[in-house]
DNA sequence: CAGAATCCTGACGGATACTG
DNA sequence: CAGTATCCGTCAGGATTCTG
């Protein structure tokens, strides 16, 4: 669709409609945009997970933070939670099917990303080489 | 090894080849997940914009936190920051190739909002009335 | 094992005032 | 107009401890 963005005589490839109005993008962001929400949904994107399960595949992740991490997963309806009334307990976490359809969300931000991080870095590098200490980063 | 929990035989659509790495999705989401940027983006995905514009165009944004997040946008080569030498002063932002290419991954978002939001909100509702004082929210 | 309850810190971001 | 400079409150999230 030649973006050119020379040229911008490419029409808005997103608008909003209203023209004050935040789209739902933001309601999106609210969701996954946190810490740890996509890497525990890629996780259960490769099937049924317990607690330790996830929290060993997602390295780093406090209990507190995948407790909460789930908890608003599936209060969104995103993943199940099913408490199998063993001793010890066991806690198994699932997509759901909207579960899944983020996931393909979530691979389009993967590849994204993987399209563009060189381009990113060398950008940062060349920006951060002419303005030395301009406090951002 | 079939994902679906329904009937969806897909292959996992997001993998990330190494077991314990994060794959670049966080790397998109600290640049994007933030409040304003995606917002920005929006606006610049219709043309060029001076600081002003943005600033109406964006209602709630502070000057100091749009003043950041063009800076961080420039730094990362997603936009270009073009200042015009006259008085008052002039200065102009406007997408890059890059930008525009964040610009399709955006409106996946949006559209993956507009397609869920209300299955979202009832399973919020649902979730609410059956653990009505969890503290998650 | 799977959490709940607390405490504590840094950073994100809002409000305001000043400048070229 | 297009910023910069400060001050300040909030809160996401880490560390730690306790429990069924």
């Amino acid at each position: 669709m030649s973006v050119g963005h020379t040229g911008v005589t490419t029409e808005p490839v997103v608008t909003c409609g209203d023209e004050h109005e935040d789209c739902g993008i933001r309601e999106v962001l609210d969701r996954i945009g946190d810490k740890w929400s996509v890497l525990v949904v890629v996780e259960l994107a490769q099937g049924v997970r317990r607690f330790r399960q996830l929290q060993r595949a997602v390295p780093g992740i406090s209990q507190r933070m995948l407790t909460l991490t789930v908890r608003r997963l599936e209060r969104d309806g995103l993943i199940t939670r099913t408490v199998h009334p063993t001793v010890p307990p066991q806690v198994e976490y699932e997509l759901t099917t909207m579960g899944h359809s983020l996931t393909h969300l979530v691979k389009a931000l993967a590849d994204w990303s993987a399209d563009h991080r060189d381009a990113i870095a060398r950008a940062r590098q060349e920006w951060d080489a002419v303005h030395p200490d301009s406090g951002i980063r």
